[in-house]
RNA sequence: GCGCCUGUAGCUCAGAUGGAUAGAGCUACGGACUUCUAAUCCGUGGGUCGGAGGUUCGAAUCCUCUCAGGCGCGCCA
């Protein structure tokens, strides 16, 4: 807000698109400063001390807002002097009259951004690699919906992928009584033990399943048989995959709505298939020629996107062109997710049947693609049809996510095609500890004896990964402990799921987050439990002051002539709010959001230590004798307590009045 | 083989558009609680930003090469 005003000034002096900003050296010099006369001297053909002293002056004359003066140091930086407590007579006002409206840009209406996220297969427990996913995705829609789009959240659910069948296949046949033709499924379901969570039964036999196939290929024969009659439809096993699908995609959102997850839709692949979007999609890219079919080579016989002919790897020669039509007739994952991407753009004729799925808890409906459901033009609302379109997904799936882009340029949507956005983020990775404590074997790893990595992929074939509810008990469980009094279970939820999405969403989307229960259970420092602590902190000293009957009215004649450099450490991080949010909604680097929260919450911390840094006795606020400054510091705590609350709701951490 | 990503303090990581002396947290050591909440704060220690060239007045940041690690290159999803 600060720096944005001289940028402005800056800009229109100039001409310029971007104004450089940092911080200088010695505090004396000024507050902060900017280089850009000197990127400027060599163009201008002038010293860049000449024309930072001319611009400075330029400057004075006409004082950009909130600041006091403007100096020049060499070789050419502009330093500038803020007006501390003009910018406090703005902003503190604002940020208590604006609450969490504050720093909000104008909504752009009519653009509509649709985020896909958390898509895990409905066949077992999530693990903390998919709850990554989520919580990047949750954050990136809350920040998108705060700056002003309109979004929709849908979670892509696979109950047609050869995942669902696995399970599916290992609880008619791995272990009596096995499922009989013309039988209900009662037997079937008598499987799932009562004091297991359904999804972490699957997770087991899904791994089961994988080593038994090993052993005994007529469960292959068996796998086959099973696909076939989930994808004909009709047999009561495709009814029973449907129903076991559901059921785990109910305990999918269980576990993520710990961590305050929502979505709007959920959208199925299978519905994709029966509403006849490949039809459209195949007719379109055979029209603009995007597709071809092989008749000869390796891809003999398929519907394949050319994306770069034949290649020599490191296992041989290989195929870079991207099937979407198998020789079989049937379509791959990537030929549906192109049918799919045109849907979500609206750019298909055709539309999904739609049904309430229900009501969450963050009190909005969830809907979901149904067969039985009615058409969208019934609806209140309407799905799709977005200006954006992002889809978080892991980086490995970058290949094929730059193939979905591809066949839509070639299909002429250019501008769909700009405003795709794979939001590729890296995996979570187990500690080599970790992988131990688990009890990975290293055969189960799939490694030599002797051999030492520094980290483990997750692999739900063998079972090998943190579950995201045993996660999140766990944090519950060490937040308890770490506390020094008895803690309402609520509370103990709250800083346990804000302490998962901070340490989830601090990394940044390249950093492989190698998981450490060591590390991912800390509770002190740069941690989002500091985060609440220091937001019911602000609270504590509110409540207090009211008790104690103290007048909160905040009154402009209030602030002091000079602020202590706390105060001011504070107010600057408080004026950084907006920037800091709206960088992150153009940027999608989600870790700039911790980044900000954290740098905020220590300005606090340090502001409610040592008030007066230079002192030798510090005075808690409410103990004051001096009303003005008493009321200028709770002020200040108000003002944090609103902004830090806003930021906590960006990142979706529930907030606590006191821990 | 080709492509993408990563390499910064003992450990885990930030460092958007190139800017002045590269920052946090954890760990270690030393200090501050009859409290507006010590899950905090203050201090000390810790770095040839993987390496070598180059561009630039100026490089952790841009370019080239190189070393090390991860991932991708399925008629899986």
């Amino acid at each position: 807000m600060i720096r944005e005003g001289v940028a402005r000034v800056l800009k229109e002096l100039l001409n310029i698109e971007e104004i450089p900003f940092n911080v200088p050296p010695q505090q004396e010099l000024g507050d902060f400063s900017s280089a850009v006369c000197l990127s400027m001297a060599k163009q201008r053909r002038q010293s860049p001390m000449k024309i930072a002293q001319e611009l400075a002056e330029r400057l004075k004359s006409k004082l950009p807002p909130y600041m006091k003066d403007i100096g020049v140091s060499p070789p050419g930086y502009l330093n500038f002097i803020v007006d501390w407590p003009a910018l406090a007579q703005d902003l503190i006002p604002r940020i208590l009259q604006e609450g969490e409206l504050f720093g909000k840009p104008v909504s752009q209406p009519g653009k509509k951004v649709f985020i896909e996220h958390t898509s895990v297969n409905p066949n077992k427990a999530m693990h903390i690699g998919h709850l990554r996913n989520s919580v990047l995705g949750d954050t990136v829609a809350r920040v998108l919906k705060w700056s002003g789009f309109s979004t929709e959240v849908c979670n892509y659910i696979d109950d047609t992928g050869l995942q669902v069948v696995d399970v599916v296949t290992a609880l008619l046949y791995l272990a009596p009584p096995s499922f009989t033709e013309g039988s209900d499924f009662k037997a079937i379901w008598g499987k799932f033990p009562a004091d297991q969570p359904f999804d972490y039964f699957c997770w087991d036999l899904y791994a089961r399943f994988q080593n038994e196939l090993e052993k005994n290929p007529s469960l292959l024969e068996k796998r086959e048989e099973v696909l076939h009659k989930i994808e004909g439809e009709i047999h009561p096993i495709a009814g029973f995959a449907k129903e076991l699908a559901t059921k785990i995609v109910q305990s999918h959102l269980e576990t993520v709505a710990q961590l305050s997850i929502f979505y709007d839709l959920l959208n199925w692949e299978s519905d994709i298939i029966a509403r006849g979007f490949w039809e459209t999609t195949f007719e379109l890219l055979k029209g603009k020629g995007a597709l071809r079919f092989e008749t000869e080579g390796p891809n003999e016989g398929c519907w394949v996107v050319p994306f770069g002919g034949i290649v020599e790897t490191a296992e041989g020669m290989k195929s870079l062109d991207k099937i979407l039509v198998r020789s079989n007739g049937s379509l791959t994952y990537t030929g549906k997710d192109v049918a799919y991407q045109l849907w979500k753009f609206g750019l298909l004729k055709k539309d999904f049947l739609y049904k309430r799925w229900g009501s969450q808890a963050n009190g909005e409906m969830l809907w979901t693609t149904a067969k039985e459901g009615e058409p969208g033009e019934k609806l209140s609302k309407s799905f799709g049809h977005a200006e954006m379109v992002i889809n978080v997904i892991d980086t490995r799936q970058g290949y094929p996510q730059q193939v979905v882009v591809e066949c839509l340029r070639q299909m002429g949507f250019k501008k769909e095609a700009n405003k795709s956005i794979h939001m590729a983020y890296e995996v979570v990775n187990l500690s080599q500890q970790s992988a131990r404590l688990l009890g990975a074997s290293r055969s189960r790893l799939g490694m030599e004896e002797t051999e030492e990595k520094k980290s483990y992929a997750m692999s739900g074939r063998s079972g090998t990964g943190v579950k995201a509810k045993d996660f999140i008990q766990m944090v519950k469980q060490k937040v308890i402990e770490k506390a020094d009094h008895p803690l309402k279970e609520s509370v103990a939820s709250t800083l346990a799921s804000a302490a998962i999405r901070y340490y989830l969403l601090k990394f940044t989307l390249e950093s492989q987050i190698v998981f450490d229960f060591d590390e991912a259970l800390k509770t002190t420092g740069d941690t989002g439990v500091y985060l609440e602590y220091a937001h019911a902190r602000a609270c504590s000293i509110l409540r207090k002051a009211k008790e104690q009957k103290i007048d909160l009215q905040w009154r402009k004649d209030c602030i002091p002539k000079q602020l202590t450099e706390t105060e001011r450490g504070l107010l600057d991080g408080l004026s950084k709010f907006s920037s800091a949010v709206s960088k992150t909604g153009k940027t999608l680097r989600v870790s700039q959001l911790t980044e900000y929260a954290f740098d905020l919450a220590t300005s606090f911390s340090n502001f409610y230590e040592r008030p007066d840094p230079g002192a030798d006795v510090q005075t808690p606020f409410i103990h004051l004798r001096d009303q003005e400054l008493q009321t200028f510091r709770l002020s200040l705590v108000w003002a944090f307590q609103k902004v830090m609350g806003n930021m906590l709701n960006l990142m979706g951490m529930p907030m606590l009045e006191r821990i």
